[in-house]
DNA sequence: AGCACGCCGACT
DNA sequence: GTCGGCGTGCTC
């Protein structure tokens, strides 16, 4: 008997194995495989009687089964074998994304000494750098390759460590031994302040010291680990050593929870009456033989939620499973709320907040039935379904559906595929539904469903366009930030009582700082970019690779003092309001203000409480929240995403503006909405107020700039630190795709360009876009040319694919 | 991804 | 003559 198995590596498979004459295996079993000088997570994905063409001596028998019961069945293989050749990702990889991670077994090699190396450093026979490794592995057993090189990389080069290690094996002092490491335990590291005043027992702490100690202070006593991190940069691990050592500060672990436990209030456990729409719309997906795609058009408030939910009613009294999709939950407590609070146990969460054992346990429940409704971010559309009634992919047109490192899948996408394959209908719901999903429906593929009206009679805000270039300058001869119309409205709205919403799109302070001196202005030594401001901080930031740097007054190049500092971000734009309003309470939400662990639910909280008058933010204030005492918003600058270099930067903005838009006006206050613009005449402005006129003139545009959803795409970006290299393999690859591409009518290979940024965290990078104008001869020729997309092109250089990219930048 | 094999330049 | 650079190809 043979096993055809897939690897959990990026290796073309799947290899095939013997199985031992005891071992029960089948389709579906992850198991441990020798695969090179270690062994491997693998995963069964067939069984023969022959060894299909491997001569016999190279088969290899399976070591051991990881999990006794098979980890998917026959239907989850083929949407998985689906899943791989559709992203052009070998099987095992797209399983490895598919499971929890929990389920993986791997060996490392680890060093270990032999008799003789600990007879010969007593001895003293050998010496320099394999005496000093030797000592290493014998005081530290079972260190791996990495772990040593780690230890001793400040003593010695890393390549003699290497050496030194090899050389060790070879004369019998030391051998590698296989060690089974488990996955994650699921714990954070937390670092809790023990003293009351820290600084009484460190009078010279550093910068660094004393700036974990103000965040521990700040946070009440205790922060974890990865946030300081992420907040502060790698040195935060060096400070809480020495803070360690003073005493004044200890680590423990602690399991990390379920963010929405305390935070998703449950919904009404009954359900309201159901407006004309509505009914209309649940009678479509709970039809006896209900299939396909739909995509529910439903401005925002209109109501969506109760339809899912009446949906899910039905299809789980039918003994079947929903799944509900969220871009990312964490935004999305009161949709899980709703759903608990309809559903009580039998809904399953699965998002990144969960611990490990939690988010097994999760899918247990769903393989095993127990949960009926599962609620989950892109990544729970793997979850082990027996049989599935409905799907609801809600916000569909949100970018994070697109998983963007590793397989680069979209969850939108596949959750359709998946409706097929479970014959069940899939509900693409939106405000601002993507451009595919409305070309769908409008070719007839899919069905929509409107959900015109808001579910409260409220009437949907009306949109002012205010132009900018009617701006008069002020005294200083600068353009004032907000125009005087949107100044009197904010004021108004203050004066009544109510609240508002600004957006602008940028965080930080100023975009820019220059000498005016010496003309001389910030980049970032790693992405050749200009570094952003941040003003309360006092520190320059790249916003790609994070790199910061103390801002001072003086010109770092000239030394003369007099820095101008361009452009602004939310910050600024936080400051004007707060001299324009003195007395009304801003809260500011972006990366910035949001990278604390639940910081974003303070300030949303404070929002929703009226303890704050005014939100500031970027896009992320315009994402699914409902505050109804919201009267005015204002995006100021309306067309700052248009500039963008991409071809969806019209749809991505026109679907922002209609969002932001919906934030207004869902309480008792009529709604007014400003958008300030330098170019009222844009078509994306001009048809806001009808989303689908705008969908008409965008889809014409893109027909005639052959973009999607008139033709498929696939993006390849090189990169490597060498930007010779970079560029060299990748006119190597787009010649030798040229040229293939001849017989493949319709496709286009276009490229190699330097990235719209062109050089990120001290990477260079290149790519080129592969375009076909029909589905069929474009799939075939990519998987003709798949042999060429190789992981590592040599040089240093990567290649990443990217089918159905969402940026091409 | 790792890792071994193998072919060309600077050293004992 | 050997060590070591990384290009190429394999892992059942």
């Amino acid at each position: 008997m043979f096993a055809l198995v897939a690897i959990a590596r990026p290796v073309q498979g799947p290899f095939t194995y013997a199985v031992p004459a005891w071992m029960q295996v089948a389709v579906g079993h992850v198991v441990l495989v020798p695969f090179g000088r270690t062994s491997e997570t693998g995963y069964v994905v067939g069984l023969s009687d022959d060894s299909a063409g491997v001569p016999v001596g190279k088969v290899k028998p399976i070591q051991r089964l990881v999990d006794e019961r098979p980890a998917f069945d026959a239907r989850q293989l083929a949407f998985f074998e689906w899943v791989s050749r559709y992203y052009l990702t070998p099987l095992g990889q797209v399983i490895q994304t598919a499971l929890p991670s929990e389920i993986r077994a791997k060996t490392m090699l680890v060093l270990h000494p032999t008799d003789d190396g600990i007879e010969a450093l007593t001895a003293r026979s050998i010496d320099g750098a394999k005496a000093q490794v030797l000592r290493e592995v014998i005081s530290r057993r079972g260190l791996t390759r990495r772990g040593l090189v780690r230890r001793l990389q400040d003593e010695l080069e890393k390549d003699v460590i290497k050496k030194a290690m090899d050389a060790l094996v070879r004369a019998d002092l030391a051998l590698w031994e296989e060690k089974e490491v488990s996955g994650s335990r699921g714990m954070v590291r937390m670092a809790r302040l023990l003293v009351k005043d820290p600084l009484l027992v460190l009078p010279k702490a550093g910068k660094r010291m004393r700036a974990v100690l103000q965040a521990l202070e700040r946070d009440g006593g205790s922060a974890d680990v990865p946030e300081l991190v992420a907040e502060q940069g790698q040195t935060v691990r060096a400070a809480l050593k020495r803070l360690v050592e003073a005493g004044a500060v200890e680590i423990v672990e602690r399991e990390r929870r379920d963010p929405l436990d305390e935070e998703s209030p449950l919904g009404a456990a009954v359900a309201p009456p159901l407006n004309p729409d509505q009914t209309q719309a649940l009678a479509a997906l709970t039809g006896a033989e209900a299939e396909g795609t739909f995509v529910l058009f439903g401005v925002t408030g209109s109501g969506k939620t109760e339809v899912f939910l009446g949906a899910a009613k039905a299809v789980r009294e039918r003994q079947r499973q929903v799944l509900v999709l969220v871009p990312e939950i964490g935004l999305t407590p009161l949709l899980v709320g709703r759903f608990k609070g309809r559903f009580g146990d039998g809904v399953a969460v699965l998002h990144s907040g969960l611990t490990g054992s939690e988010r097994l346990a999760e899918w247990r429940r769903i393989r095993a039935g127990e949960a009926s409704i599962a609620v989950g971010a892109r990544s729970a559309l793997f979850a082990p379904f027996r049989d599935l009634g409905l799907i609801v992919v809600d916000e569909e047109h949100d970018d994070s559906y697109k998983q963007d490192d590793g397989l680069r899948y979209n969850a939108r996408d596949l959750a359709v595929v998946l409706g097929t394959r479970h014959h069940c209908p899939v509900v693409l719901a939106s405000a601002t539904p993507s451009m595919e999903s409305w070309a769908n429906a409008k070719a007839g593929r899919y069905t929509m469903l409107r959900l015109p009206k808001r579910a409260t009679p409220r009437p949907v805000p009306k949109i002012e366009l205010v132009d900018l270039t009617e701006l008069e300058p002020g005294d200083d001869g600068k353009r004032p930030v907000f125009a005087p119309v949107v100044v009197e409205a904010l004021r108004e709205t203050f004066v009544q009582g109510g609240q508002a919403v600004v957006l602008y799109n940028r965080r930080g302070y100023a975009t820019m700082v220059q000498c005016t001196s010496c003309g001389g202005t910030w980049e970032c030594p790693n992405c050749g970019i200009t570094m952003t401001l941040h003003q309360r901080a006092r520190t320059l930031s790249c916003h790609y690779c994070g790199l910061k740097r103390t801002y001072t007054d003086d010109c770092p190049a000239c030394g003369k003092p007099g820095l101008e500092e361009l452009g602004k971000g939310t910050e600024r734009v936080e400051e004007v309001l707060a001299g324009l309003f003195p007395g009304v309470s801003i809260g500011r939400m972006d990366a910035d203000t949001t990278a604390v662990r639940g910081s974003h639910h303070r300030i949303l909280e404070a929002f929703r409480l009226k303890k704050t008058q005014l939100l500031v933010g970027t896009q992320i204030i315009a994402k699914g929240h409902d505050f109804p005492g919201v009267q005015t918003a204002v995006v100021v600058s309306a067309d700052h995403g248009f500039r963008m270099p991409d071809f969806r930067a019209a749809e991505r903005t026109a679907a922002l503006l209609v969002q932001l838009a919906g934030r207004a006006g869902r309480g008792h206050a009529p709604g007014r909405v400003f958008l300030q613009t330098w170019k009222p005449e844009h078509y994306a402005l001009q048809e806001l107020g009808n989303i689908e006129r705008f969908y008409e003139r965008e889809f014409r545009l893109r027909e005639t700039l052959r973009y999607p959803p008139h033709t498929r795409m696939v993006l390849l970006r090189l990169d490597g630190v060498d930007r010779r290299a970079v560029q060299l393999a990748a006119s190597d690859l787009s010649k030798k795709l040229r040229q293939t591409a001849r017989n493949a009518p319709g496709v286009d290979v276009m490229g190699p360009a330097p990235a719209a940024m062109a050089r990120l965290v001290g990477r260079w990078r290149f790519q080129i876009v592969l375009r076909g104008a029909d589905l069929r001869v474009f799939r075939a020729w990519l998987a003709d040319v798949r042999r060429f997309f190789k992981p590592s092109l040599g040089k240093g250089v990567r290649l990443h694919v990217d089918v159905d990219p969402r940026h091409l930048m």
